[in-house]
DNA sequence: GCGAAACATGAATACTGATTCATGTTTCAT
DNA sequence: ATGAAACATGAATCAGTATTCATGTTTCGC
């Protein structure tokens, strides 16, 4: 009833060769380092395992000492991001208070982070066709997080009424637009100014 | 100095071969028609111009004569999807005078199209990937229009200021991601509800 | 410092699937 | 009615590339 690798036990997808000594370990790290600029420079097709060996200074077959297949790379990849974000977010956005201004901090964090990441977004994006699973993962966990927060500020009387679920979406939604705007589109409006626009949009809507 | 195909002038992609009788027009939508069920249902990758052009009913060297490469084909469909789904919404729009009743009638034409045809759907948003160049048309063409009503209700007084291209980015996420749970999450939240949240949320905001 | 486990190599394998092509068949303007 | 263009066929080609493997090299606990 242990657990010997000390993975989180509640990931399903334990790596199936974690390495063993400082060598394995900066490997590994290289060659995820390597594919996440390979693939989210070409694609998950276009990107060669050769290409990533070669990235990384490693040669081809090392790949399979730590993946079992280029999928299991670019999954890890995802989860990688996951974890990065959530963190990113919650670290924004612990110390404030009230709602509105946590969506604001948050959404400022989310963006510079996706700037400063723009291969692991493209990644994340892909996921929805190369590893369906992952992506569901990705977005259901972020989902709860935000869905559970709207939810207390709608009890708190914070914000007014409505659907968690659907206003978690919506929200998520503009989140991604915005920063694929960023990443793809290559859109140079200041990230303060999106925020801007976007966070009044969100606290007071439209009308006039 | 003349256009002997009768084709749009400013579409950059000609199809090469358009098909020159009866037989060969069915043909080809045989195989559009059959490319939009396998891709929309593999992805691009998983779906073999075999699968395509048996689904189809036809040759596999068939294919060939309509669509130069796999890719043409794809980039066909998000073609098409463009049309439809603009034709859709400026038809559900075309009556209504009010900005934000507008806003909320687009928004359910665009999940009921979804709905209808979620192998399209999928398409589109795998040409991020696929086909960069058709993906950014699609999405610029949309953009395009939403950022000018918005410009207009602005100057009429029917909505606060605020940045159209943000907002219509905005906008345009949260459409895609309402449209994303149904046709991906399989949610089965009934399309006014979710459209009456959003739309609350678009025209008065989160504040209580 | 030893030896077993870990790690690394890169050439060989194995397979998939897009595209081509040589050969028929059908259409339709004349 | 006819023949040239259009359409259809499906087996063969051909290239790319994920994965394996037999053979070294390095690490590190003892």
């Amino acid at each position: 009833m242990n657990n010997p690798a000390g993975n989180a036990v509640m990931s399903q997808r334990t790596p199936f060769n974690q390495p063993k000594t400082a060598r394995g370990e900066a490997t590994k790290k290289a060659i995820l380092s390597a594919a996440e600029r390979v693939i989210g420079a070409r694609g998950y097709n276009d990107a060669s395992i050769g290409q990533i060996t070669s990235e990384a200074g490693v040669a081809q077959g090392t790949f399979y000492i730590y993946f079992k297949t280029k999928e299991e790379v670019f999954s890890e990849l995802v989860l990688e991001m996951g974890r990065l974000v959530r963190h990113t977010i919650s670290e924004a956005t612990q110390t404030i208070s009230n709602r509105l201004e946590a969506e604001r901090a948050g959404l400022a964090a989310f963006l510079e982070f996706v700037q400063a990441h723009p291969d692991l977004y493209r990644i994340v994006q892909e996921a929805q066709f190369v590893d369906p699973d992952a992506y569901r993962e990705y977005y259901s966990a972020f989902a709860d997080g935000y869905r559970s927060g709207l939810s207390e500020a709608v009890a708190d009387g914070e914000i007014s009424e409505g659907d968690p679920d659907t206003r978690a979406w919506a929200l998520m939604g503009i989140a991604r637009a915005l920063g694929e705007q960023i990443v793809v589109f290559g859109n140079k409006t200041p990230i303060p100014d999106l925020v801007a626009t976007a966070h009044d949009l969100i606290a007071n809507g439209l009308k006039p």
